[in-house]
RNA sequence: GGGCGAAUAGCUCAGCCUGGUUUAGAGCGCCUGCCUUACAAGCAGGAGGUCGGGGGUUCGAAUCCCUCUUCGCCCACCA
């Protein structure tokens, strides 16, 4: 045996410390190689994805949430015997990356330009290096099995010519082009952005309305609105609404930029809304995408009013340049109000971008930058889930995708980082020759002239390595075994705040590079909050660092906690300030679950799990088994339909409500012996059977504590594990609606007897005693077996000896307390009556409908005339009301036998 | 401007698609009583709900339809 599996195996601590047992089991399970999925396995594969967390981040509670989900779906279908592979892996997160270290060289006083660019990125990489084990083994310690030989990173070689020859096949194919447009740029990160990369929300801002006088000396003027007025120290024209009367005179003439002087042509274009503001607009097109259309069609120019740092430039005049943007705006904004150019401000709530990895407000700007060509990228990504080969949960989700796939926008994937794959690009610097090489080797001459090349300066978007990760992770562009096998994959779990940075493009990139979808379904978790609804974020310091709630509650109470809050789709709220409060009850189910196993694990005396067992027709045993088979289907039922927080209230219900609270009570006297040995291994044996099972049922989210148990069953060699299963699945004739309705009314007598107690109180016992007689018969019908045990165990003949041996009696004190109590229910009787009362009520009610109906249908006239699909309706509801009145009458016969 | 979602116990949420087995549930919190040989991280009980308002469909609505109110979220180039 190995220490770690001899650790792990050590003693049923009294108490339940998770800290002992989850960080040796781990190491059990990886010595044993539980998780590699082997590529020349001949079960069907089952493949899950991790989303690559940022190489230098620390887990989160959203990985937590997310990581989570996908293990327990990885864990369940190893258990039912796939091959699942959980593939996990980091991703170099170009613009996060590069910020945390170029903080960390602004608090040593340098910047990236003074390491200059080799020894920057150097910088990076042993930064990567010192911190890349860190999240992996933080997904070791919340369980997550993943297969670790094959983690991959966003940036090793192998991803990396994944990524040069998707650019250079794109390139081939027309779909990547260069080309001069507005993108957003981020002035802090000094980069452009996608459309995805820029969020935008709602801001207080200003409308303000601008007089700029015409050039015709005739001293009038024409209002426009902006809501920046600092660019237009960039106007190049003014535009109005070719139908919109007011202004047909002023098309074709000029009027002047004020503060500056250019002549700015007006021109007529439909883009221009003549309801909005004035009517006029000022054509700004190097920074506005408008109004860059607007330049393009009327020939406008461009001036580019702003520096890479979103300071003025120097084109504009001398008392604005090298302000910043905001800055330039308060200035503009005095200069035209002496000027008295200045109309009016009006409120004006409008939306602005902001980066999304800074925050700063980016910036519209005209740039020379690398696109994706989306169209025909998204429209077999759009018609697998048309066709149904790509499914969503929540479903809602599939509709929000295509609206975006309909919609799409090219991607802008240059970046103006060093952090990432550099474009594989080279132009040549010869003065004549202007080659553009696009390679998948580095070249090392220009191959046209010869002359000296040098490589595109600009990296790669991040999420252009990772829209490849289903594939690219499997050793593609090479057609290898893994790519055969584990491609495509099978479930992606991810949070819908990247629906389309990375899950659509994933989708589009499988069809284009292997012609399928990466994945079938997408399961979108929502968004950890605390307890105040804010997302859980550094700068609010509203985290939970799920290492020290492994810490203080172990991971298994983690997970079970996240499954069942978070229902698919919806947020999942958490109090930082009290942990407690978010993570005891799942660390107190785990202390339940050990308690459990504490008491009946010594008491299996002569039950080897590797053998067939005998089981009992004892009621007790059979309304558990019962209950089991219910719960395995209803278990594996849910885990089909991805509905986790359904899983762990189930298990949680049958574990605690039926398994614990009842069933081991019922059987504490038979494991004692009181029933004689038959009964005593009937017991065992049913008990053995069916806390293996459950064990195995909440495996997947609680794996630790779990297989801790599960290993310890008596019969279970050293090497047991239910970590390969097998799935629980016990014989369907198991299912016993006589035993658990059987056991239904022993639970309702046991429940009125308590109320009895209650209301009446201890000294009144003689009155209880004397009613409860006058019913002693329906008990024994119902309950001859248990009461025989109980009688037994007791050593009493009577009811009344019963109480009265209560006070001294340590075994009938425990019978009593364990709920096996025998005493009929005078409420109980009561109740019944007064249901028996309502359902003959309800039966009349029923029957009288039914006659109506039944007379209906018997009407010749009716017959004749009423339309088909009133026809219908009206037999629809005669068999349905039949179907009930007969249901009804069942249970009301039922009672009245009863009672 | 478009699209989507939510509103059920003091709090966080299930249940709704496929109307009737639910007397509308769970966990937490609250109240009462218990250290009872697996478990006080527990056990036994209890209080607390016009299922956001209104209307409709139906024999029957938390569940289906319409509408209103209040909160969220996503997308979008109206300066």
């Amino acid at each position: 045996m190995s220490p770690a599996r001899a650790a792990e195996r050590a003693e049923l601590a009294s108490r339940y410390d998770p800290s002992g047992l989850e960080g040796a089991l781990y190491e059990a399970w990886k010595e044993a190689g539980a998780f590699h999925a082997h590529v020349d396995a001949l079960e069907d594969p089952y493949v899950i994805v991790i989303p690559p967390p940022n190489v230098t981040a620390e887990l989160h509670m959203g990985h937590g949430l997310n990581n989570t989900i996908q293990d327990v779906l990885i864990r369940w279908r190893r258990m039912q015997g796939l091959g699942a592979l959980y593939l996990p892996g980091t991703d170099h997160a170009g613009i996060a990356t590069q910020n945390v270290v170029e903080r960390h060289l602004a608090a040593e006083g340098e910047t990236r330009f003074d390491l200059g660019r080799d020894a920057f990125v150097e910088r990076v990489w042993e930064w990567v290096r010192k911190y890349e084990k860190r999240i992996l083994h933080q997904l070791e310690v919340i369980g997550c099995s993943c297969d670790w030989e094959r983690t991959r990173f966003t940036l090793d070689e192998g991803l990396s010519r994944a990524v040069r020859e998707v650019f250079v096949r794109l390139y081939e194919k027309g779909l990547v082009y260069r080309g001069r447009y507005i993108i957003n740029w981020c002035p802090r990160c000094r980069t452009a952005l996608s459309n995805e990369e820029a969020e935008h929300r709602e801001h207080a801002g200003k409308l303000y309305h601008i007089r700029y006088p015409l050039a015709d000396d005739s001293g009038r003027f024409l209002e426009v609105a902006t809501t920046r007025p600092e660019t237009m120290l960039g106007d190049t024209g003014l535009a109005v609404h070719p139908d919109d009367e007011r202004y047909a005179e002023f098309v074709g003439q000029e009027a002047i930029l004020p503060l500056v002087g250019r002549t700015l042509p007006i021109v007529a274009d439909v883009y221009v809304d003549p309801e909005f503001g004035s009517g006029v607009v000022k054509v700004t097109p190097a920074h506005d995408p408008n109004d860059f259309e607007i330049g393009q069609r009327h020939d406008l120019e461009t001036v580019d009013a702003m520096t890479d740092a979103a300071e003025m430039s120097e084109v504009v005049p001398q008392a604005y340049r090298g302000l910043d943007r905001f800055d330039a705006r308060a200035r503009v904004l005095v200069d035209l109000e002496r000027e008295n150019l200045l109309v009016r401000v009006e409120d004006h709530p409008h939306s602005v971008g902001h980066c999304y990895r800074c925050d700063t407000v980016v910036e519209p700007r005209l740039s020379l930058q690398w696109f994706v060509k989306m169209q025909p990228l998204a429209e077999p990504a759009l018609a697998a889930y048309r066709e149904g080969k790509l499914r969503f949960h929540p479903e809602r989700y599939g509709r929000v995708y295509a609206n975006w796939m309909e919609n799409i926008r090219d991607w802008c994937i240059s970046r103006q980082l060093w952090w990432g794959h550099r474009i594989p690009v080279w132009y040549c610097k010869a003065d004549e020759c202007g080659e553009m090489i696009v390679a998948r080797d580095d070249p090392e001459v220009c191959p046209a002239c010869g002359g000296p090349i040098e490589q595109d300066t600009d990296v790669l978007d991040t999420w252009f390595s990772s829209w490849l990760w289903p594939f690219s992770t499997l050793g593609w562009p090479d057609q290898t075994e893994e790519l055969a096998r584990f491609y495509p994959g099978d479930t992606l779990v991810t949070a819908d705040e990247i629906l389309f940075f990375w899950v659509a493009r994933m989708v589009m990139a499988g069809y284009e590079f292997m012609d399928d979808v990466p994945f079938t379904d997408v399961l979108l978790n929502g968004t950890v909050r605390d307890h105040l609804g804010r997302r859980m974020s550094k700068s609010l310091g509203n985290g939970i660092d799920p290492m020290e709630v492994v810490e203080r509650y172990g991971a298994d109470a983690m997970r079970f906690t996240l499954i069942r809050g978070a229902p698919l789709g919806t947020d999942l709220h958490l109090n930082h300030e009290d942990l407690d409060k978010a993570f005891r009850p799942g660390r107190n189910f785990a202390n339940k679950i050990w308690n459990a196993a504490r008491f009946a694990l010594p008491r299996l005396e002569g039950v080897d799990v590797t053998e067939d067992m005998t089981f009992s027709d004892e009621l007790a045993d059979r309304w558990i088994r019962s209950r089991l088979r219910r719960t395995e289907t209803a278990v594996t039922e849910a885990l089909e339909g991805f509905r986790l927080h359904e899983v762990a209230e189930l298990c949680h219900g049958f574990v605690w409500g039926e398994f614990c609270d009842w069933y081991l009570e019922l059987v504490k006297a038979r494991l004692e012996g009181a029933g004689g040995e038959e009964s005593r291994r009937g017991a065992a044996h049913t008990l053995a059977h069916v806390m293996l099972a459950w064990l195995e049922l909440l495996h997947p989210i609680m794996p630790f504590i779990t297989d801790a148990i599960a290993s310890r069953v008596p019969g279970a060699p050293d090497s047991f594990s239910i970590v390969n299963g097998p799935w629980p699945d016990s014989h369907a004739d198991w299912e016993d609606p006589e035993a658990e309705e059987a056991m239904g009314e022993l639970q309702e007598l046991i429940g009125a007897v308590r109320a009895l107690r209650a209301e009446y109180g201890v000294d009144q016992r003689a009155e209880i005693v004397a009613r409860v007689r006058a019913h002693t018969n329906r008990l024994e019908d119902v309950l001859a077996t248990e009461v025989d045990n109980v009688r037994r165990l007791a050593g009493v003949e009577s009811i009344e000896a019963l109480e009265g041996a209560a006070e001294d009696e340590p075994g009938a004190h425990a019978v009593l307390r364990s709920g096996t109590e025998l005493f009929v229910p005078l409420r109980g009787v009561i109740d019944l009556d007064r249901e028996g009362e309502r359902i003959r009520r309800e039966v009349e009610r029923v029957s009288d409908l039914l006659a109506r109906t039944r007379a209906k249908l018997a009407n010749e006239g009716f017959l004749a005339n009423a339309p088909k699909e009133v026809l219908d309706r009206e037999k629809d509801k005669e068999r349905s009301l039949a179907e009930q009145h007969d249901r009804l009458e069942e249970k009301y016969r039922a009672l009245r036998s009863g009672t």
